[in-house]
RNA sequence: CGGGCUGUAGUAUACCGGUAGUACAUACGAUUCGGGUUCGUAUAGACCGGGUUCGAUUCCCGGCAGCCCGACCA
């Protein structure tokens, strides 16, 4: 294969659909009832190795690295600093914060020696002891550094596809500062911050800012709920200002915190995201502490804000899909456009074909991203297998369409079907980019 | 972890205490070619272990796995 260019994500993402190694099943395996699951799996986004153990395939990776490199931006843009920490931790930094008896979702391991290890469903225990070797002054302060990370935790009862898996892709970030003070205005930040993230996903309008437990040491956590029926909680959303409230703790708070309204509306929801204050409950037990300008030792305060990369891939397919048809807001596609060739038969084949490859090639000089279904397939197959793979945007090459010099373009969006010319085709998408 | 259900070709399913059938997929041939065309041929299967029995894929017990409900879930 010729490579052109690269595609966005720094890497060559077209891709002939004949080349792709997994195929578009008609039905979901009996064991994924889930409607995430059941669609990513017949559309050979994901597999299941193990209840709540998936692979990602090459179209559902996709879609996971660009809901990274969208979370990336977000965070990099307000100084966060991305590393990537060990997932096999020694026992005695969890003992050292008594996680090691007390959190039962912990996986624990011992090597040939006997030597215990976990595996990390959360990187506090690790990011401290890290952070401590360098911060020691309140001149070191605030920062803070963020990964994309497998986590693991031995959930009693995974579910719902991979909305409750045992290992999941997790973004984690953890803030550093010198008081509580400077921790509420980058906690401030950061719900700014998630809230662009999850407008970029796609989920923005269903996605709610929720207030939840804070634990014994905070008065609330914050999640974000995406509204859609396949949720595992329930929320109350406030009729005024869109804020929520979880239902664990709707008996201590009936009034919106945000904005004192008692309009609200119970929904289902999925927690695609939370962010929450620390303060010093690990740098205590760890000792991360730094000078003041009096030379006073202080306790760092931490604040801690995690996504779960897996699920707002499952919540997008919850909230936009349909029976036997995912679709993919213009962020998150995996393919930019999916390019269907209908050959039809005898000698329109080749014309069709050379119209086809072509537009492929030019759209990859182009740098945008395609799928072609340059497949030895019917018409019916290629356009059930498109709307399954749910590329927000196709386009049609077929015997009649170059008799005329025309090409047929859909958006799964609008609805949109439209008879337009190579030219007209071009102008959509080298330079009005959705 | 408690309760319920289920394990049959790659996938989805059927029947049966006595030669395991169908559809899709796959291979080959023909046919068709803008919404999963039609036909033929071929390939391919009973989760594991034990018990009952002349004989178990079927019945019983145990294990393992999966799904659902609940509990759990920074």
């Amino acid at each position: 294969m010729l490579i052109v260019s690269y595609g966005v994500l720094g890497y060559d993402d077209r891709m002939l659909q004949s080349q792709l190694f997994t195929k578009p099943r008609k039905e979901a395996p009996k064991d994924e009832v889930a409607k995430n699951a059941a669609l990513l799996v017949r559309a050979g986004f994901i597999d299941k190795l193990q209840a709540g153990v998936y692979s990602y395939l090459p179209l559902g990776l996709l879609v996971i690295k660009k809901i990274e490199q969208i979370i990336r931006e977000e965070i990099n843009a307000v100084g966060g600093q991305e590393l990537l920490m060990p997932a096999l931790h020694p026992k005695e930094v969890w003992q050292t914060t008594g996680r090691w008896d007390s959190l039962d979702v912990l996986y624990k391991i011992k090597d040939a020696s006997d030597r215990e290890f976990a595996l990390g469903p959360t990187h506090e225990e690790i990011v401290v002891p890290l952070v401590k070797q360098f911060v020691s002054s309140y001149k070191d302060l605030p920062f803070s550094v963020y990964q994309f990370q497998n986590k693991f935790r031995m959930e009693l009862r995974a579910k719902s596809g991979i909305l409750r898996g045992r290992e999941f892709l997790m973004k984690d970030l953890y803030s550093f500062h010198r008081d509580e003070e400077d921790l509420k205005q980058f906690y401030e930040k950061m719900k700014g911050v998630y809230v662009r993230i999850f407008e970029r996903c796609g989920i923005g309008a269903e996605t709610h800012l929720t207030f939840a437990s804070g634990g014994s040491f905070s008065q609330y956590s914050h999640e974000y709920q995406t509204v859609t029926p396949a949720g595992e909680d329930i929320i109350y959303v406030c009729g005024d200002c869109g804020v929520a409230i979880n239902d664990e703790i709707i008996a201590k708070q009936s009034a919106c915190p945000a904005c004192g309204s008692t309009k609200r509306k119970s929904e289902r929801s999925i927690e695609v995201g939370n962010i929450f204050e620390l303060k010093t409950k690990f740098s205590d037990p760890f000792g991360l502490t730094y000078k003041d300008e009096k030379g006073d030792d202080k306790p760092v305060v931490m604040g801690c804000y995690g996504i779960g990369l897996g699920r707002v891939m499952g919540a997008v397919v919850e909230v936009f899909g349909t029976e036997n048809a995912m679709r993919w807001p213009d962020s998150l596609s995996p393919h930019r456009l999916h390019l269907l060739e209908l050959t039809g038969k005898g000698s329109a084949v080749d014309s069709v074909r050379k119209v086809a490859g072509d537009i492929y090639q030019k759209l990859t000089k182009a740098g945008v991203s395609v799928l072609y279904d340059d497949r030895n397939a019917r018409a019916g197959e290629k356009f059930a297998d498109a709307d399954l793979i749910g590329i927000p945007h196709r386009v049609v090459v077929s015997e009649k369409l170059v008799a005329d010099n025309k090409l047929e373009y859909l958006n799964r969006v609008t609805g949109e079907k439209k008879i337009i010319s190579e030219i007209e085709f071009f102008r959509l998408f080298t330079n009005d980019m959705v």
